[in-house]
DNA sequence: CACCAGGTTGACC
DNA sequence: GGTCAACATGGT
């Protein structure tokens, strides 16, 4: 089945269907979806997995001890991450921002304050304010990525990261539940059905000869 | 061997 | 105000 005209909500509910109810975001805590964000920009989440398990191990999944911790041991343990030395420094430094301010402190400001805040922080761009926004404080911020941006030009749309942004938040309900879902049905449909610019087995739009 | 992965930044038009 | 290389490892 086909959607011709672009309506999001209705695509939510094929992938839904289709793939299930995905569950995201894999964390114990709040933290460890932060620093989950982080490694996994431009980076494979099973390399992520990895470096998690091995930051918990060291004991290093808290701001405190993530904030001290020595910084060449950091970059052995998220290695497999990629960028690093980048990673590791910018890891530190969002750490010791929540060791001063308590995430239950930061994460109860207004939305688009905390939106600021995150930004702020070296390392965190549009899409990782959001992750952490919509995973870690649980408040709705729609995240735009690549596999958003390719399917959605797909589609036959186009925009900047917060045009795309707008377009999902006005056309759901504001749902914290639902972005959380339907973000991650995007991801996991992409790494499935989407090769780089071509989809095989297209379940949301016409393909080249309808 | 080439290409990509749940991006972000700073430099340079 | 937009474009672009740099950042780096691991899997197909």
């Amino acid at each position: 089945m086909n959607v011709r005209n672009n309506n999001l909500l209705k695509v939510y509910q094929i992938l839904l269907e289709e793939l299930g109810p995905q569950y995201w975001w894999p964390a114990e805590t709040a933290f460890e979806v932060v620093v989950g964000a982080m490694l996994t920009q431009q980076t494979k989440w099973s390399n992520v997995e990895k470096a998690i398990c091995d930051l918990k191990g060291h004991g290093l999944l808290h701001p405190r001890t993530l904030a001290e911790a020595d910084l060449l041991l950091l970059e052995e343990l998220i290695r497999c991450c990629g960028f690093y030395r980048q990673k590791a420094s910018r890891l530190k430094n969002i750490a010791s921002f929540f060791a001063e301010n308590p995430m239950d402190d930061v994460f109860s400001l207004p939305v688009d304050l905390l939106r600021e805040k995150m930004l702020s922080l070296k390392g965190v761009g549009n899409e990782t304010a959001d992750s952490i926004i919509l995973y870690a404080a649980h408040k709705p911020r729609f995240v735009i990525d690549a596999y958003t941006t390719r399917i959605l030009k797909c589609m036959g749309t186009e925009g900047d990261y917060m045009q795309l942004q707008h377009l999902f938040e006005s056309a759901l309900p504001e749902d914290v539940g639902l972005y959380q879902e339907y973000h991650a049905l995007i991801v996991e449909y992409s790494k499935t059905f989407c090769g780089r610019g071509r989809c095989s087995e297209c379940l949301l739009w016409p393909g080249p000869d309808d």
